[in-house]
RNA sequence: GCCCCCAUCGUCUAGAGGCCUAGGACGCCACCCUUUCAAGGUGGAGAUCAGGGGUUCGAAUCCCCUUGGGGGCACCA
């Protein structure tokens, strides 16, 4: 099996899912798993998005068994190069075999001409095509073009006839030939190969056996075999996956989705739950398993159980299933992935420092069932990193409270909490003299609890209140009572 | 325009002729737990299986048509 994107563009949502695919067939069948470059596009590739693309398949485990050569690093496999720019004497010399054979001919029509060509078609409403003009030049009239100066590209004979094939997921296609669009290119006139001439000549070169892709590539497969069958080689068996879709059921796009993989990685959702989810977009077990890790991934993949129809990106399912892995995390693996999102809210000023280790993972009970992606961790627990807490005093009255009751509460709750030494500061010793206390003053110990809240974290959702405080440390805490209390005098003032 | 593909709750899906008065999950709503927020638990609303014809004793499941949606038709990949 094979992954061949283009490094046009940073790593997509949708390739990902392709890549997911194939990774999780090749490793259920014991099977090898390909990568390789589609870079023929030299214009829009670039070396930045291929490390991009690398990247992230690596930090989704995508990890393949043949491949390009990365950073100084050997290419793996014995069919390389992977890189299709590298490949371009086997183009060339496939491409020359099928001109030897009349299965390939040169084409002088210009860009120019085409265009003109292709819409009169529209005009007149009939399908774009190809219309056979340079297929049977004989050779004066070639060498008269050649004399011209014209340097041709290079079609393919697609002939006649019913082009069939059973696809594993969809069962059987059949296409007439006669609506290919007529013959096609493989060589552009400048020498440089196209898509449907080198992904065949790749696959049959790498002895790819399924061919698994997404539903756009449906439509051109018959170009494909037909090409294969030329080259002589084994046409691979094909399996076409349901497209990827934005809200509105159209092709999942930039424009409308959110589709960079690394937008996800930065806004903290982890691998675990993104392959989980990308897994479950399109294929399901059969069963009711739903969080499934990606060895159980595997033993269960079947290809026949694809979807044949599309399906829309639910992010709100995303974030489910990603909260459910961060909580299945080892908490000292969670301290891990957590660190570079502390050191971002540092740079964004957010906070005025990064927690250590010990900190960090003394808060993993608080943090772990709360978050959905790492990136909430700032709103989390960011307080605890800041200098100057930042306290909307309008918050700090408790909606059936007033101003005086809060001042009241939040003096009253400052004196008890002083009372605990810094030795014996534990949540255990907080909670049952606040109780005591609220119950002392007739206040419901809600209340008095979000009074104290606010005051500490500025916040009114946040862990639990006694931990929180534990975290915050006896004289920090005493310190932003004291802030309290002094903001709402002044604002009952 | 032509060709191809698809069609079960808002969304992801189970379902391969009787087990379906259609199951699960996300989301939503209640309630429980509870110092807030989560997490967790329980329950609920939510799909006449796109519509219409067949086939069959029996159809979400098979066939046909219609409708709707999507994809493809480049010297892009």
């Amino acid at each position: 099996m094979r992954i061949a994107p283009s490094p046009t563009g940073p790593l997509h949502i949708g390739t990902a899912r392709t890549a997911l695919f194939n990774f999780l067939f090749a490793r259920h069948v014991g099977g090898t798993f390909v990568l390789r470059l589609e870079d023929t596009d030299v214009a829009r590739s670039s070396l930045a998005y291929e490390k991009d693309i690398l990247d992230g398949l690596h930090w989704l485990g995508l990890t393949w068994d043949e491949g390009p050569g990365v950073a100084g690093e050997e290419a793996r496999g014995p069919y390389g190069p992977y890189r299709q720019m590298e490949r371009l004497p086997r183009y060339s010399e496939a491409a020359d075999r099928l001109v030897a054979d009349d299965m390939a001919y040169p084409c002088y029509c210009t860009p120019a001409e085409l265009d003109a060509e292709r819409k009169r078609l529209e005009a007149a409403h009939l399908p774009p095509r190809y219309s056979g003009r340079c297929a049977r030049l004989t050779a004066p009239e070639r060498a008269a073009f050649d004399a011209d100066g014209r340097i041709p590209a290079l079609r393919f004979r697609v002939g006649e006839g019913v082009v069939a094939f059973d696809d594993i997921v969809r069962g059987r296609v059949e296409i007439d030939v006669a609506n290919l669009g007529g013959d096609f290119v493989i060589v552009r006139a400048d020498g440089t190969p196209l898509y449907h001439f080198t992904v065949v000549v790749d696959d049959a070169a790498m002895r790819i056996s399924h061919v698994i892709r997404g539903e756009d590539h449906l439509s051109n497969t018959p170009k494909h075999i037909l090409l294969f069958r030329a080259l002589g080689e084994t046409v691979p068996r094909f399996a076409h996956l349901p497209l990827i879709l934005n809200a509105d059921r159209t092709k999942m796009s930039k424009r409308k989705s959110q589709t960079a993989i690394d937008d996800y990685i930065a806004e903290g959702f982890i691998r675990e739950g993104i392959d989980n989810y990308l897994a479950l977009l399109g294929w399901a077990t059969g069963t009711e398993e739903e969080v499934l890790g990606i060895d159980e991934l595997i033993a269960r993949f079947q290809l026949e159980n694809v979807h044949k129809g599309a399906a829309v990106f639910d992010r709100e399912r995303l974030e489910w299933l990603n909260g459910q892995w961060i909580r299945r995390l080892d908490p000292d693996e969670l301290v891990e992935r957590l660190r570079p999102f502390l050191e971002a809210e540092r740079v964004a000023g957010r906070s005025d420092r990064v927690s250590t280790d010990d900190e960090l993972r003394a808060l993993m009970p608080l943090v772990q069932e709360r978050l959905p992606v790492l990136g909430a961790i700032g709103e989390l627990i960011g307080f605890l990193f800041v200098d100057r807490l930042e306290v909307d005093p309008a918050l700090l009255v408790p909606k059936r409270w007033d101003a005086a009751t809060a001042g009241a509460g939040l003096i009253a709750a400052r004196e008890t909490i002083a009372a605990v030494s810094e030795v014996t500061f534990e949540a255990d010793e907080l909670e049952p003299p606040l109780r005591a206390l609220a119950e002392e003053h007739g206040w419901k110990a809600g209340d008095l609890f979000m009074a104290i809240r606010v005051a500490v974290t500025g916040r009114t959702a946040t862990p639990p209140l006694f931990d929180t405080l534990v975290a915050l440390g006896r004289e920090r805490t005493l310190a932003r009572l004291d802030a309290a209390i002094a903001a709402l005098g002044v604002a009952a003032g």
